[in-house]
DNA sequence: GATGAAGAGTGTATTTATAACACTTACCTT
DNA sequence: AAGGTAAGTGTTATAAATACACTCTTCATC
């Protein structure tokens, strides 16, 4: 029987914010002095923390959420667990761990979720935010604390692979987009361009698409047409 | 900073084993005398082990599949991590977790991985099994301990999907297959029929399936053409 | 109130993939 | 020699994917 009474267990989570600039991902910036790399630079890690032990893990990710952004009923799903020995052993993440955790040595496993939220509607209220939290575009993000680089290639993966075939695509838009918008969507985290006329042609086949009565205002051209997902035709898992 | 000094973490291996008579994944059978369900049935679970301090999940559930089969380098890809604070705290399991847990009470959390293994070339060896190993129809499984109906669900799943996407399915076949074998085994884990002759022209696309100057031998019909995997083509990954 | 800019919206023809369908062949057994 | 068994093979019809270019509506500005 082995003993493993210093093992820790945590969740991590990609929270992905959209918006018509762009797809970011929510990363904290560790404040402390001593938690900089080799270069001297603060370095920024995916939001995460200890699982509690009377909580289960998706409960544990929706909490460290928010505590993070005081958002609630995001769209959360596990992707993957990380458990490399050595995970939490690199020397660029020691000092941070000795100056918040008691037992900086233990192994730490992690299970990663990503999170979707729309920031068209609203910003999560960003002042709620603790210090240090920013969307950062998907394509800026630089080395990250831990392994979190490759926690973060594995979400975007799942988010790829997820989104075509899971309907989560409208947790990403305004309650009313245009087509033009999904097609963004589409474009950016799929990152391929679709033609507008098939793409349009596809989506009329999805009954969970549909068109309101209601055009864009404000623009300085001619205005699209609004739609909104039925939610009554929706499942996505 | 929340305490979980009494947290474990498992690994649980679901390994399916695939011959000409269908889809099988190993079950053990615990004998403990006090293990048993309400019908007084002694139950059968995934094997699974808690993971030692400097051994990583993959290695865990590499480990785990060893100690019980003697067999090393079968398939094994993670799918899910199964973290309810109750998942071992059902009834018809204390009695179980008291016999051989030091700490029964206390919560686990599990990594599930799925193993893929042919049953045709060899058996893997079933005289060196532990006893009360067996390999179950998948059809034919019944209520298990814990959570592991569930686990067991979910890597189903998962083989489901990726048997198309992911090239595995020469782990399940022999070395040497014919295509009535490769379509058998695609009917069988996706559950579905498909056209002999346009199953045959799909496969013929794939550059990594290529027919062998030999036939299949001693069988009371006309012998069929043998193929084998290109193992350059292939990447599951 | 005419002009231009900006993005919305729309249809057809071609290619490619999927689906449905039945008979002949090779080998073994009796 | 006959019968059983699974192997192997092609065509046609339908549906999906791709490629492609112009007109329309609105606002801004001159």
């Amino acid at each position: 029987m082995p003993t493993n009474e210093s093992l820790h267990l945590s969740v991590d989570c990609v929270l992905f914010g959209y918006d018509d600039d762009g797809l970011k991902v929510l990363l904290i910036n560790q404040k402390e002095d001593s938690y900089r790399d080799g270069s001297g630079q603060p370095m920024s890690q995916l939001p995460g923390d200890l699982i509690l032990l009377d909580e289960g893990l998706h409960e544990a990710a929706e909490r460290v959420l928010y505590e993070l952004t005081q958002v609630q009923g995001v769209y959360l799903k596990q992707f993957h667990a990380y458990g490399d020995p050595n995970r939490v052993k690199d020397h660029k993440d020691r000092s941070w761990l000795r100056a918040v955790r008691t037992k900086p040595d233990q192994r730490v496993i992690t299970v990663g979720y990503f999170g979707l939220v729309s920031l068209h509607d609203y910003d999560p209220q960003p002042a709620s935010f603790a210090g240090g939290v920013n969307w950062i575009d998907i394509g800026d993000v630089g080395p990250l604390a831990f392994d979190h680089n490759t926690i973060l290639a594995g979400a975007i993966e799942a988010l790829q692979t997820q989104l075509e075939s899971h309907h989560i695509s409208f947790e990403l838009l305004p309650k009313k987009f245009t087509l033009s918008q999904l097609q963004q969507l589409y474009e950016t985290v799929l990152e391929k361009k679709f033609d507008k006329r098939n793409f349009r042609k596809n989506i009329k086949k999805m009954s969970h698409v549909v068109p309101l009565d209601e055009k864009q205002q404000g623009v300085t051209h001619k205005p699209a047409q609004l739609f909104s997902f039925n939610p009554d035709q929706i499942e996505h898992d």
